[in-house]
DNA sequence: GCCAAGTGCGCC
DNA sequence: AAAGGGCGCACTTGGC
């Protein structure tokens, strides 16, 4: 069960090979281990493990080799170090993993499968407006599979929808304007939520412990970040009534932590953006302020639209993208419709307000225009690419990355301070941590995690404030401060 | 039947 | 001048 590890590119035999000169015979490694062992099983295991001591050294020179003039000459020693004090946290996830309430979730799939059914039955009884005698779909849906985009797209083609794709970047504009469109997106929510939880989480329950035990690959990402996968934990719906159907054992309370806006912080200190500063500083509201600034309006004037739309502009800009794709993104994930001369509009007003974000953005680009392969972040985490990089990846990794960097630097924190107490770690989703503790400990083990995660961030992003909001329920929903 | 690539979409 | 990033999984498609 047990897999935790850093799951590296490099195998112990390239290692040993390259850094060595040794030739490891890994013929053993596929032998049968559940007989007693033979001689040359025991010298195999025991090679693979003395190895390890003749690799350190090498390593560790070449881990201090690697030093960064403009990063305060740190070397990626420390960010090794870092990552090897995670493990034991990783081992302690993968181990305690989490809890799902069975009956509870089987209620929900049921739901969604005769939603699904609704929504399926919907696309077949749908007529296109304007061509009323024509029923679209009940051809549709009995001859054509509604999860072939193929067949899809020609279909909504062959009734004049004005259509190049069928993904919900083409179609969530034009739901408006056709139901069967509407329909079509239900259904695909649906199904892809039945299919890729609902059906597939209980296969995941572990026979002795009862408990759901991922695999997370410590340095999956390439900026540094986790991914978890069988099941995908960092990937669950995130709305209540998925997430509440993972649940504190009896007598427990699960305690969740994560940080506030913790991307955009890292752009404010990064790029030493008096706005952001300013905003941050004074504990306001980066997306009023963006909406105000782009929109001309006053803060207090500022709509639930214009916020929303300001959050699709802060994420969407600061990792460089154009107004063609801010426009359609301001749509699908925000609800937000836009002009392409207003998204251009708004992209120039933004850059224009947060000159230190444009200035931030030309450093990086100039570095871009040099040809550069590489990319650190502020604790030192380098990423190489083996050709070019897009702007956007050298945009991105200094953000991502030191965000992976600060909620490693917690987590190994957290592990020295929750061996006193009943607490386990959980889960972890980037820039969320949840622990599962006896419910009389929970305010203190909240305490404690909190503050590890503000230490921590703070370490780095000094002088931005950080703010890390903390709740404590019986399940992953829900909850309260 | 298997496999790899492509499409699409869940999360941060 | 312009260019969002990072994942994992289900399903189809196209080839064997």
């Amino acid at each position: 069960m047990l897999t935790a590890g850093l799951k590296t590119s490099l195998s112990l035999q390239t290692l040993a090979q390259k850094l060595l000169n040794i030739e490891l015979d890994k013929t053993q490694q596929v032998s049968d281990w559940s007989q007693p062992l033979t001689s040359k099983q025991l010298q195999y295991a025991a090679l693979d493990a003395a190895i390890l001591l003749k690799l350190y050294p090498i390593l560790v020179k070449k881990l201090e080799r690697w030093r960064s003039l403009s990063e305060g000459n740190s070397h990626l020693l420390k960010i090794a170090q870092m990552e090897f004090h995670c493990m034991p946290a990783v081992a302690q996830m993968e181990l305690n993993g989490m809890l799902l309430d069975l009956s509870r979730w089987k209620r929900l799939g049921a739901k969604l499968e005769s939603d699904q059914d609704a929504a399926l039955h919907q696309l077949s009884q749908l007529r296109i407006a304007g061509n009323a005698q024509m029923s679209l779909l009940p051809e549709m849906t009995d001859t054509i599979n509604p999860n072939s985009p193929q067949q899809v797209l020609a279909a909504l083609q062959a009734f004049g929808i004005p259509v190049n794709s069928t993904n919900q970047k083409e179609l969530v504009p034009l739901a408006k304007h056709y139901p069967v469109i509407r329909a079509l997106l239900d259904y695909r929510h649906l199904s892809k939520i039945t299919a890729t939880f609902a059906d597939s989480l209980p296969k995941h329950i572990h026979p002795v412990t009862a408990r759901i035990h991922p695999t997370y690959y410590q340095l999956g990402a390439r900026s540094g970040r986790f991914s978890c996968r069988n099941p995908p934990l960092q990937t669950i719906p995130r709305d209540a009534a998925a997430r509440t159907c993972f649940v504190a054992a009896p007598g427990y309370r699960i305690v969740r932590a994560d940080y506030s806006q913790i991307e955009l912080r890292i752009v404010a200190r990064l790029s030493g953006d008096a706005q952001m500063q300013r905003v941050y500083r004074k504990g306001e509201d980066l997306h009023r302020l963006t909406a105000a600034l782009v929109t001309g309006k006053a803060i207090d004037a500022v709509s639930e639209e214009d916020r929303r739309l300001a959050k699709a502009i802060n994420f969407g800009l600061i990792y460089g993208m154009g107004a063609a794709k801010l426009q359609s993104y301001a749509e699908t994930k925000y609800g937000v419709t836009l002009s392409l001369e207003e998204a251009k509009a708004f992209r120039k007003r933004f850059f224009e307000a947060y000159t230190g974000v444009a200035e931030w953005h030309g450093t990086i680009k100039r570095s871009y225009i040099r040809g550069t392969k590489q990319s650190r972040t502020l604790a030192g985490r380098r990423r190489r690419w083996a050709d070019k990089p897009r702007l956007a990846e050298l945009l991105n990794h200094p953000v991502q990355g030191l965000n992976a960097d600060i909620t490693k630097l917690a987590l190994v924190k957290l592990n020295k301070v929750l061996a006193e107490t009943g607490a386990k770690l959980i889960c972890t989703v980037h820039d969320e941590i949840l622990l599962e503790c006896p419910a009389v400990e929970a305010k203190h083990v909240s305490d404690l995690l909190h503050r590890c995660m503000i230490v921590s961030a703070q370490k780095f992003l000094h002088p931005i404030p950080v703010v890390v909001d903390i709740k404590v329920s019986s399940s992953w929903g829900g909850g309260e401060a």
